[in-house]
DNA sequence: ACAATAACTCATCCCAAAGTGAGTAAAGGA
DNA sequence: TCCTTTACTCACTTTGGGATGAGTTATTGT
């Protein structure tokens, strides 16, 4: 006999109920997307045009880069302005005060990151 | 014809280009998965078994919750210490200095999260 | 002997994030 | 007229994180 299933998904309820639960679980999703956060640091450098951002990461696909920026501009971490007399119109992105805040706690865990970096793969032998 | 496709993944690569390119990537990757920080937290405040773990998510799978401690144990975010005289003998979690520290930026984030949380959510209007 | 409980582990399926190749609009130059 | 460049978008496939239901080891109580 063929095996009851679930005919809807507690995948996505999951997220919900954590999201629910606090906020920081959004925020937690929001950041760890690929290239996300790599990209609101190299805009807050001054590489902030699409195709200057593609050559910073070559395998980075064109879908992802404009999935990404346009996320980053919903959430108003960054923003978007036209530079005059370009053509074709070129587009120069910036990072806004928000998005300069979250930078400096992604700063934080990078310094977390290398405090307690394990020097060696010594811990990598837990096993059980 | 058929299209020529890829014989190699770069979806593995690119995450190992990142982890390359910035440590703040393997950190990231880390601490975003699934009820991760939640159990780290909760942890932390005293929920520290299995079973008590188990009926703060109701719906968080045996599996993945024993998949998120051995991760926790490996990365030493926290330790595990048997309780004397109890049977079935049962175990108990607590929290590194390494967690605790982890714990306060995750709380940043949380603060970051709420100082710039869209009231309503006029900036879902935004498409295009 | 059998049930109960704690703390897991295993094989399998599902789904959404990530990647692929191609196509689009608009403007200027050869 | 066609080519180039910028800044995207679309339809499709792949991949790995997460969920599911069942099984395991060990110990005490009845």
């Amino acid at each position: 006999m063929a095996t009851p299933r679930k005919e809807l998904s507690t995948n996505s309820e999951n997220r919900q109920t954590l999201a629910a639960a606090c906020d920081v679980n959004d925020v937690l999703a929001g950041i760890s997307l690929r290239w996300k956060m790599q990209l609101l640091y190299c805009i807050n450098e001054g590489v902030a045009q699409f195709t200057t951002l593609k050559k910073t990461f070559p395998t980075l696909s064109d879908q992802i880069l404009g999935k990404r920026l346009k996320e980053l501009r919903a959430e108003s971490l960054i923003t978007a302005s036209d530079i005059p007399e370009t053509t074709p119109p070129q587009i120069r992105y910036a990072t806004t005060e928000k998005g300069r805040e979250l930078l400096a706690i992604i700063l934080d865990l990078h310094h977390w990151g290398l405090k307690w970096k394990t020097v060696g793969n010594s811990y990598c032998t837990v096993n059980g």
